[in-house]
DNA sequence: AGCACGCCGACT
DNA sequence: GTCGGCGTGCTC
């Protein structure tokens, strides 16, 4: 069949593809690639779709659906997301419908949630018995769900309301703007009709009021505005409006841009932090991407603020990425002191009004932004973008693994940065060894700023070997001395545990039988606030059980050295100091959180005891020692990046010491100190370091000498499984020329009740498209056999652990 | 994703 | 005899 007028539309669901409907001639001139429509999908559901592709005589076999309706003329997304969407998905093998509802927000897609609301409902149209028929339906209703007109009358209703709204009859609304709601002040403004020679005030502060708003005529303000521009409360401001002297009224408040505005501060680099900025400044010219490796605490920032200011300047806009927003208090407070009307802080948490907002506010208004994001702000629809920086470009929480697409917010930065054709830098104190090779190999351009602001020396490092099991205890003799030390010079403590390895667990005393979670290959975590043993994997949890499961006596206890028995551990040795413990099962709530961190930085406790979060990038003036304990699983790690994790791991927590003072110290307390890697920690040889882990990389092959893929395999049936696994393996060893390594079950090889086989591919990077596309091909093919029908597959392109 | 179709078991 | 369980396959 031919028509004349098609389009190619995405729908956000998880299937792969374009699909094809036909429109008039009117409606194919008006849309515009990237404009919302609303399709007819499947037998009865409608859904919000995206215009990809159009065409003129169009032929196909089969008969095409017509468009329902067009939401929006103007385009939702810009035609560089559609690129950049299409690579997304090409690039991680994941459906494009599944890339599109993770780029737009969700307030866009919402189908079959259209609201018919009535503008007027003129009996005049009763001619026409079929639309009367719905007409009637709004004599009771202001407004009524499209949903519920296709409940009543089946989808063919959706032709007869576009007659009807073509008319001005109806309205069509997507749920979504009636959901979407302004955010509204109540200003207060002088009522012009009162004159002023007869208005007499005894109070001096209503005459502040009036004068100031006398002074600035024609303005209204804020109740906020007034309260703190002039110190006077509201009901001063209630009692003139109650006597008509000031006029009430609600104007809409963008949600956007409304940091309060604080004077703009002005910059001071040191001459080191000036070098790397002329530095990086140059390197733009010759080379796209960037990297600046600068060490802790060497003002990075400033850098950064430096560089999106002269972007600002220029009319453009700027993105700078962020592993994790919870972690930017102080980062967003610091952006909004020279950015006050331009900063937006975006992440996937933000509410779904401001995302609409926000998004609109990009897609309609060139005013500059500075966007301040974590990995999801790589959608967002960019207009002149002049900038984007990367901040910790090595963090692994740049990669989503679930939900699916599985992307690499900083690799796609990247390659958005060359679709867009702007700037990218990368900044981290510890690179990632792929990015460091970039840089050594000129692909990328390369500065180094090796001095930390205000010319603090870096904290001196050392190794203490871990204290035996039977010792008195696990903090060793050398470790609680600096304790004592740092205590007595006043200055604060940092005591960091990797939760991962062992947490605390319960074990029996006379079996040795550990207790695991009956749909997950792990052990149950004890949580002594709950008296629980709880599953990190999954969701399950239950009471603490002092009989052992295995041998009957009641003799399960406490194991491992969780941030819970460190901090009981110090109230032994050190009974009068204050500590607090930050980690994600004390910390769920970010206001917690807030003010855990808010607390530690006004000094009012002495010790943080910390997981993971305390590496990342805060900034307290008064840390003397930082103490790492028991963190070296990762160097057992079976995994190609573990001694690369540990490496940055160690080099970020003993950043967060001596940043205001000298004579800082981190111990390292650690049942190996004699490994190499702990060497080039002492002696700070960071080449050395990265020079090594590329040697091994290319002898064995791994990333960046090769790209990655992993085929993740589960089942509830274990047999079935490996039976499975091992056909597709024998099936990529047949098609594919790149090296399979597996199957073999993962560290953590049931998660619940799906066991779990992966299967690594080492894929040539010349022959990088090739090899994917039949990785695809055949990962489409193992659902044929009716026995593997069961078997989940899934792929991980440029997999992370 | 959602929905229909379809093939088996326990019920008025 | 039928209602309903969820396994499988399709959606322009």
């Amino acid at each position: 069949m031919k028509y004349s007028y098609a389009i190619n539309v995405v729908v956000p669901i998880p299937i792969d593809g374009f699909f094809t409907y036909s429109l008039s001639k009117s409606e194919f001139f008006k849309i515009k690639i990237g404009s919302r429509v609303i399709v007819s999908f499947g037998k009865k559901k409608y859904y919000t779709a995206v215009v990809f592709e159009k065409h003129e005589n169009f032929d196909v076999d089969y008969e095409l659906k017509e468009i329902s309706y067009l939401i929006d003329e103007p385009p939702c997304i810009t035609s560089e997301q559609i690129i950049f969407i299409n690579w997304l998905s090409d690039y991680y093998l994941s459906p494009i419908g599944v890339v599109l509802d993770a780029v737009l927000p969700r307030s866009f897609l919402i189908k079959s949630e259209s609201v018919l609301k009535k503008v007027i409902c003129d009996k005049s149209y009763k001619n026409e018995d079929y639309d009367y028929e719905i007409l009637q339906l709004f004599e009771n209703n202001e407004e009524i769900l499209v949903n519920e007109l296709v409940k009543i009358f089946g989808f063919k209703v959706l032709k007869r309301i576009s007659g009807l709204i073509s008319q001005d009859i109806l309205e069509l609304n997507e749920e979504i703007y009636t959901k979407y709601k302004e955010k509204t002040v109540i200003n207060y403004s002088l009522n012009q009709s009162r004159d002023p020679s007869k208005i007499f005030l005894r109070s001096d502060n209503q005459k502040k009021v009036l004068n100031y708003l006398y002074e600035n005529k024609n303005s209204s303000f804020s109740k906020n505005h007034i309260q703190d521009v002039l110190g006077v409360s509201v009901s001063v401001l209630e009692n003139l409006a109650k006597r008509d002297i000031l006029l009430k009224n609600r104007v809409p408040l963008k949600r956007i841009y409304n940091s309060r505005e604080t004077s703009i501060k002005e910059l001071v680099l040191s001459d080191s932090q000036k070098d790397a900025l002329n530095g990086i400044k140059k390197s733009f010219l010759t080379y796209n991407v960037v990297n600046l490796l600068g060490i802790t605490s060497s003002g990075k920032t400033e850098i950064y603020v430096n560089l999106i200011k002269e972007e600002i300047l220029k009319g453009n806009s700027a993105l700078l990425m962020v592993p994790e927003i919870a972690l930017t208090t102080q980062l967003s407070l610091r952006l909004s002191s020279y950015f006050p009307s331009n900063l937006i802080v975006y992440h996937s948490s933000i509410s779904p009004n401001m995302r609409h907002e926000l998004w609109s506010d990009m897609v309609n208004n060139d005013k500059p932004k500075v966007i301040l994001g974590a990995r999801s702000s790589v959608f967002l629809p960019f207009k002149n973008l002049g900038i984007i920086i990367i901040d910790e470009e090595h963090e692994n929480s740049y990669k989503q693994n679930e939900p699916m697409p599985r992307y690499n917010a900083r690799d796609s930065a990247i390659l958005l940065s060359k679709i867009l054709k702007t700037k990218c830098l990368l900044g981290s104190a510890t690179p990632s060894v792929e990015t460091y090779y970039n840089s050594i190999n000129k692909k990328y351009g390369f500065v180094e700023l090796n001095k930390r602001y205000g010319n603090f020396k870096e904290p001196k490092i050392t190794l203490i070997e871990s204290p035996k099991l039977d010792n008195e205890s696990f903090l060793s003799l050398s470790l609680r001395k600096e304790i004592k030390i740092c205590l007595e010079n006043n200055h604060q403590i940092i005591l960091f545990r990797n939760r991962r390895g062992f947490s605390t667990f319960l074990k029996c005393k006379a079996c040795s039988n550990v207790n695991y979670c009956p749909n997950c290959d792990v052990c149950l975590t004890y949580h002594i606030s709950e008296n629980l043993e709880k599953c990190h994997y999954c969701s399950f949890s239950r009471v603490k059980q002092i009989i052992c499961s295995s041998c009957n006596l009641p003799s399960m206890e406490l194991n491992g050295i969780g941030t819970q028995t460190i901090e009981n551990e110090l109230e032994k040795f050190f009974p009068k100091v204050k500590s607090q413990r930050l980690d994600y099962d004390t910390t769920r709530s970010r206001k917690k959180l807030k003010k855990i961190l808010q607390d530690f930085s006004i000094n009012k406790f002495q010790i943080l005891i910390g997981t993971q979060m305390v590496s990342k990038g805060l900034d307290f003036s008064n840390v003397g020692l930082v103490g790492v304990i028991e963190s070296d699983f990762l160097l057992n790690y079976p995994d190609f990046r573990s001694h690369e994790k540990y490496f940055q791991l160690i080099k970020q927590v003993s950043g967060r010491a001596g940043r205001s003072i000298s004579n800082s110290k981190v111990l390292i307390q650690t049942n190996y100190p004699n490994h190499h890697i702990h060497n080039r920690i002492i002696d700070g040889n960071t080449k050395g370091f990265y020079q090594f882990q590329i040697d091994q990389r290319r002898d064995f092959n791994y990333p960046p000498f090769t790209r990655l893929a992993k085929v993740i395999l589960k089942s509830k049936n274990i047999n079935v499984l490996k039976l499975a696994s091992n056909w597709f393996s024998k099936a990529l060893k047949n098609t594919m020329k790149s090296e399979i390594l597996g199957p073999e079950f993962p560290v953590v090889s049931k998660i619940k009740n799906d066991h779990i086989m992966n299967i690594l591919i080492k894929m040539e990077v010349d022959s990088l498209r090739k090899e994917k596309k039949k990785l695809f091909k055949l990962s489409k093919k193992i659902n044929k056999y009716s026995q593997f029908k069961s078997v989940k597959l899934s792929v991980d392109i440029d997999p992370y652990n």
